[in-house]
RNA sequence: GCCGGAGUGGCGGAAUUGGUAGACGCAAGGGACUUAAAAUCCCUCGGGGGCGACCCCGUACCGGUUCGAUUCCGGUCUCCGGCACCA
C-alpha cells in the first residue's frame, strides 16, 4: 500500500520540469540584490568524475539557497575544451579533437543535468569554439597594442622525440610523461605576457581577498615573491666595464669574498677563456643536487673596500632572478658557504650576532688575509647581528646598515635600490594544434605584425592530420601558414604557436555575464556593458585548491588588464572562494591507476542524485578532504527514504487544509507535544540557516535536518493543534532540505498538495522566541567537575541558579565541610563552586 | 630547509565567544516483525572499576594560564599541503 521512494522516477520528472519551465533562467533584475556563483568549469575528459559531483553539489546548494533568499543568481556552466588530452585521443584512436570534445561535452552535460544542477545553459560557454577564442585573440591584440604581449627568446622543456614543449607539470624525472625521453632545455622565441607589470597590484590587493581561505591568499603572495634590496656594480679588472649584482643583504657586502655569475650570463662567454668548462657547467644550469662552479679567470674590485675577488661562474645562479649575478656571502649565506667550502674560497665573518651565539664567536676571519682565525664555521650565519670588519659601517645594527649602504652606494652611483619579484612573464606560445591561434603574421619585410581585428578570429583549420610524430600539425597546413602580411600585402606566413589553455579560463566568468547567442555581444564586450556591470564581480566562486596560483592567478591578471581596457569595473574578479577538498578513497586520491574511483553514473543509477549529492556534503564539510564510504552512502539513502516515509504514512493528515502556522499568541493552548515539536522546527530553521552563513556547514546543517526527522517519526497528533504543527515542522524541513536534494524536496512538496516549485519559494524564517527552550539544564559543577544536572526555568536569576544548585542533596556531599571560596555562574547554563578543603 | 594546516571513539565527523567532550551518520552488538531472509523499527555503543547509586581516566605528548582548556600560551612529536638554490 505504501509507496516507496523510487529517485529513478522521481528526479527525471522534475528535470524535465524545470527544463520545461525555464525554472534556472537569469535576467537582469535590479529589483533583487545579484548573486554571481560561479564553479570552476570542467575540461571535458569523457565522463564527470566524484570530484565534479562534490564542486557542483556544492555550488547548486549555494546558488539554490541565495536563489530562495531572493537573490537573483547567475550560475552558468561551460567546458573548458581546448587542451592536450583532445589531441592525444586524435593520434591514439583517429578522432578528431573536435569530434572528441564534442562528443564528451554532450555526454558530461547530460550528466550534469543528471544531478539536478540549477544552471543557466543559456550561457554555456565553450572555449574551442570560434566565437569565444576569437575574444582571446582579440584581448591578445589589445595586450600587444599596450606591450602587455611580447615575444622573446627563452628556454623550455623541451621533448626531442615528439618535438614539443612540455609544461613543467609534464616533465617527471626530467623525462617526458609520454614518451619517457629526456627532457632538454631549449632556447625558443615564445609569447609572453606581461603579468609582471602588475605584480605589484597583485600583491598588495591580496590584503583585500578577506573572502579567500587564507592559505591560498598566502599562496599567491609567496608565488609573486616580493624583496627588496640593491642592485651594485662590480668593476671588472682589467676592462671598462661591471658587473651587475642584486643582493637582498647590502649589509653583508664587506664580506664578499667572490663573485658568481649564472652560466646563463651574457658576460660569460667573454670573460671565459675555458669553452669547454664553460659548456660543462652550462650543461648543470638548474641541478639542484650539486653546487658546481667554474674560475672565469677574472677578477673584480668590491666598491665597498676596492678588495679584489674571483669572478665564478656556478650552475645554481639563475638567469631569471635578479641580474643573473650574484656577490658571494659566505659567512652569511649557506649556498654561498657550501660553494665556498667545495672550491676552497674565503670566508669572512661581517655580522656579529647580538645573543652571542658561543661557536660564532670565534669565527672571525681577518679581512686582510681572509684566512680564517680560530674554529672554522660549521654553517652560515643568516641572522642579524652587528657589522664588523666593514669599514665605517661596523658596529652598526644589521637592520639599520642595510638602509645607510643602500643609500651610500646611490650616493656614490655605485648602484641602486630596486624591487624584485620571483613572478616570471607568463609564456603562453604552445607548440600544439588543440589551442588558440595566436593572431600574429610574419613577413620578411614587415616582420611581426598583429591580424587586423575586422579579421577575427584566426580560425584554427579542421583539414589537418595526426601523425602523432609529434611537432603541431598546424606546420604541415600550407592553407593556414600561407597569408598576406596586413601591412604591406604581401606574402606572410601565420605563427603556427597556439595559446596556453590557461588564457581561457582567464575570462569565461566575463562570457557568462552575456546570453550564449547574445546579437550584441561585439560592442558589449568590448566596451563595457549593463550586464558585465551588474554582474562582475563573481561573488561566489568554488574549485579545488589545486588552482590556487595558476588559474586563479592569471584570472586576477586578466581581470585586471580587461578593466584597464574598459571592458569590466572591478579588477578583482572573485569576491569569495571556496576551495573544497579531494575525494579520497582507502586512503588516496581516486583515480583510475589507483582503481579507487566511484563511477557518478553507477551511483545516480542505484540511489539517485540526491542520494549521491547528499552523502558528497553531509560526509565531510566543503573544504576538506571527503572520505568516500560505500556504506555511508546507504546511509543517506536510508534518510531521504524515511523523509519519504514520513511523509506518506501522513498523507491524508498533511492535505487537509488548515493553518500550519503556529504564532506566539496560540502558544497558550498548544501541548507540550506539539510545543516540542515546533520549537525543535524553529531550532532547525535557525540552525540550518547560520550553518550555511557560516563557511557554508553543509554537514552539521544536515545533521539537524536528521535531528528534526527524527522527531518527526516519532510524533503523535494528540490534540487539535498538532497536526498544523506537524505540517508546519514538514513544510519548514522540505524548504530547509530543497538546495541540498532537489528532486526529492519538490516531490513531496507537490504531495502535500502544494503548486511547484519549491525552489522558488521563500527561505524559512526562524522565530527566535519559539526557538528558545522553556526550561534549560543547567549543569553544577564542583572545582570545574561536573557533578551534577538539573532542570531550571529559563531566565532565572543568578542568585537563583546558586541557591538552588548549593541546596542539591548530591551537590551537598560533595560541598560537605568544605569553604565554599566561590560561585561563578554562565548565565543560564552553567555553575562552578569553588571549595577549598 | 622555509611557509601553511591538522592531530578528538572501531570509522567519517560535532562541540558557534574558554563552560556538560563525542551531535549527526557509518560500523558493531542485542531485540522486535517474518516460516525464513531482505527491508523496516526499537535498544546499547570512548576506556577502566563497581552488585549498585556511582567513581576514576580520556581530545597526539609535556608543561603553563584559569574557578574551569578540545578551545588560549610555551615546548615536543607525527601526518598532510604548498614553495624550494629567488641571492
Amino acid at each position: 500500500m505504501e509507496e516507496r521512494y523510487d529517485p529513478r522516477k522521481v528526479e527525471p520528472k522534475w528535470q524535465a520540469y524545470w527544463r520545461e519551465k525555464g525554472t534556472f533562467k537569469t535576467g537582469q533584475d535590479t529589483s533583487r540584490e545579484k548573486f554571481y556563483c560561479l564553479e570552476m568549469f570542467p575540461y571535458p575528459s569523457g565522463k564527470i568524475h566524484m570530484g565534479h559531483v562534490r564542486n557542483y553539489a556544492i555550488g547548486d546548494v549555494i546558488a539554490r539557497y541565495k536563489k530562495m533568499q531572493g537573490h537573483n543568481v547567475l550560475h552558468p556552466m561551460g567546458w573548458d575544451a581546448f587542451g592536450l588530452p583532445a589531441e592525444n585521443a586524435a593520434i591514439k584512436h583517429g578522432v578528431h579533437p573536435s569530434k572528441w570534445t564534442y562528443e564528451n561535452i554532450g555526454y558530461m552535460k547530460a550528466q550534469l543535468d543528471k544531478l539536478g544542477l540549477s544552471y543557466d545553459w543559456e550561457r554555456e560557454v565553450t572555449t574551442c569554439s570560434p566565437e569565444y577564442y576569437k575574444w582571446n585573440q582579440w584581448f591578445f591584440i589589445k595586450m600587444l597594442e599596450r606591450d602587455l604581449a611580447y615575444r622573446k627568446s627563452s628556454y623550455v622543456n623541451w621533448c626531442p622525440s615528439c618535438e614539443t614543449v612540455l609544461a613543467n607539470e609534464q616533465v617527471i624525472d626530467s623525462r617526458c610523461w609520454r614518451c619517457d625521453s629526456v627532457v632538454v632545455q631549449k632556447e625558443l622565441f615564445q609569447w609572453f605576457l606581461r603579468i609582471t607589470r602588475y605584480a605589484e597590484e597583485l600583491l598588495s590587493a591580496c590584503d583585500d581577498l578577506s573572502g579567500w581561505p587564507e592559505k591560498v591568499v598566502l599562496m599567491q603572495k609567496n608565488w609573486i615573491g616580493k624583496s627588496l634590496g640593491v642592485e651594485v656594480d662590480f668593476r671588472i679588472e682589467g676592462m671598462d666595464r661591471s658587473i651587475r649584482i642584486f643582493t637582498t643583504r647590502p649589509d653583508t657586502l664587506y664580506g664578499a669574498t667572490f663573485l658568481c655569475l649564472s652560466p646563463r650570463h651574457p658576460f660569460t662567454d667573454e670573460l671565459v677563456a675555458d669553452k669547454e668548462g664553460l659548456r660543462k657547467i652550462r650543461a648543470r644550469y638548474g641541478e639542484v643536487d650539486e653546487k658546481a662552479g667554474l674560475f672565469s679567470g677574472n677578477y673584480c674590485v668590491n666598491p665597498m673596500n676596492g678588495e679584489k675577488i674571483p669572478v665564478y661562474v656556478a650552475n645554481f645562479v639563475l638567469m631569471e632572478y635578479g641580474t643573473g649575478a650574484i656577490m658571494s656571502v659566505p659567512a652569511h649565506d649557506q649556498r654561498d658557504f657550501e660553494f665556498a667550502l667545495k672550491y676552497g674560497l674565503p670566508m669572512r665573518m661581517v655580522i656579529q650576532p647580538n645573543d652571542t651565539g658561543a661557536g660564532l664567536v670565534h669565527a672571525r676571519h681577518s679581512p686582510a688575509s681572509g684566512q680564517p682565525q680560530g674554529q672554522p664555521l660549521q654553517e652560515a650565519y643568516e641572522g642579524e647581528g652587528v657589522l664588523v670588519d666593514s669599514g665605517p659601517f661596523s658596529e652598526l645594527e644589521s637592520a639599520e646598515a642595510r638602509d645607510k649602504i643602500a643609500e651610500y652606494i646611490e650616493e656614490r652611483g655605485l648602484g641602486k635600490r630596486v624591487v624584485n619579484f620571483k613572478l616570471r612573464d607568463w609564456g603562453i606560445s604552445r607548440q600544439r594544434y588543440w589551442g588558440t591561434p595566436i593572431p600574429v603574421v610574419y613577413c620578411d619585410r614587415c616582420g611581426i605584425k598583429a591580424v587586423p581585428e575586422e579579421d577575427l578570429p584566426v580560425i584554427l583549420p579542421e583539414d589537418v592530420t595526426f601523425s602523432g610524430k609529434g611537432g603541431s600539425p598546424l606546420l604541415e597546413s600550407r592553407s593556414f601558414i600561407e597569408t598576406v602580411c596586413p601591412a604591406c600585402g604581401g606574402e606572410a606566413r601565420r605563427e603556427t604557436d597556439t595559446m596556453d589553455t590557461f588564457v581561457d579560463s582567464s575570462w569565461y566568468f566575463v562570457r557568462y555575464c552575456f546570453q550564449k547567442n547574445d546579437p550584441d555581444i561585439d560592442s558589449k564586450l568590448k566596451n563595457g556593458s549593463r550586464e558585465t556591470g551588474y554582474w562582475m564581480p563573481v561573488d561566489q566562486y568554488i574549485g579545488g585548491v589545486e588552482h590556487a596560483v595558476l588559474h586563479l592567478l592569471y584570472s586576477r591578471f586578466f581581470t585586471r588588464v580587461l578593466r584597464d581596457l574598459g571592458i569590466i569595473g572591478p579588477g578583482e574578479p572573485f569576491l569569495n572562494l571556496l576551495t573544497q577538498g579531494m575525494v579520497i578513497k582507502d586512503g588516496a586520491k581516486m583515480s583510475k591507476s589507483k582503481g579507487n574511483v566511484v563511477d557518478p553514473d553507477y551511483l545516480i543509477e542505484t540511489y539517485g542524485s540526491d542520494t549521491s549529492r547528499l552523502f558528497s556534503l553531509f560526509a565531510a564539510p566543503p573544504e576538506r578532504d571527503l572520505d568516500w564510504s560505500d556504506k555511508g552512502v546507504e546511509g543517506a539513502y536510508r534518510f531521504l527514504g524515511r523523509v519519504w516515509s514520513v511523509i506518506h504514512n501522513n498523507r491524508d493528515p498533511l492535505r487537509k487544509k488548515g493553518a500550519s502556522v503556529i504564532r506566539k499568541e496560540d502558544l497558550s493552548d498548544i501541548s507540550d507535544n506539539g510545543r516540542g515539536l515546533l520549537r525543535k522546527t524553529h531550532q532547525t530553521i535557525k540552525k540550518v540557516t547560520t550553518d550555511m552563513e557560516r563557511d557554508f556547514h553543509f554537514n552539521t546543517a544536515i545533521a539537524a535536518l536528521m535531528e528534526l526527522v527524527n522527531d518527526m517519526t516519532g510524533f503523535q497528533p494528540r490534540d487539535e493543534r498538532d497536526p498544523g504543527v506537524f505540517k508546519f515542522a514538514v513544510e519548514s524541513m522540505l524548504l530547509l532540505l530543497s538546495p541540498f536534494t532537489p528532486h526529492i524536496a519538490e516531490e513531496l512538496y507537490a504531495v502535500l498538495g502544494n503548486k511547484p516549485s519549491i525552489s522558488e519559494q521563500k527561505w524559512p524564517a526562524w522565530d527566535e522566541d519559539l526557538a528558545k527552550e522553556d526550561e534549560v539544564e543547567l549543569v553544577i559543577q564542583v572545582n570545574g567537575k561536573l557533578r551534577g544536572k538539573m532542570m531550571i526555568p529559563r531566565g532565572i536569576s543568578d542568585e537563583e541558579i546558586r541557591n538552588l544548585s548549593l541546596g542539591d542533596e548530591k551537590i551537598r556531599t560533595f560541598i560537605a565541610q568544605a569553604e565554599i571560596k566561590k560561585v561563578i555562574v554562565v548565565k543560564g547554563r552553567l555553575v562552578n563552586i569553588v571549595v577549598g578543603r
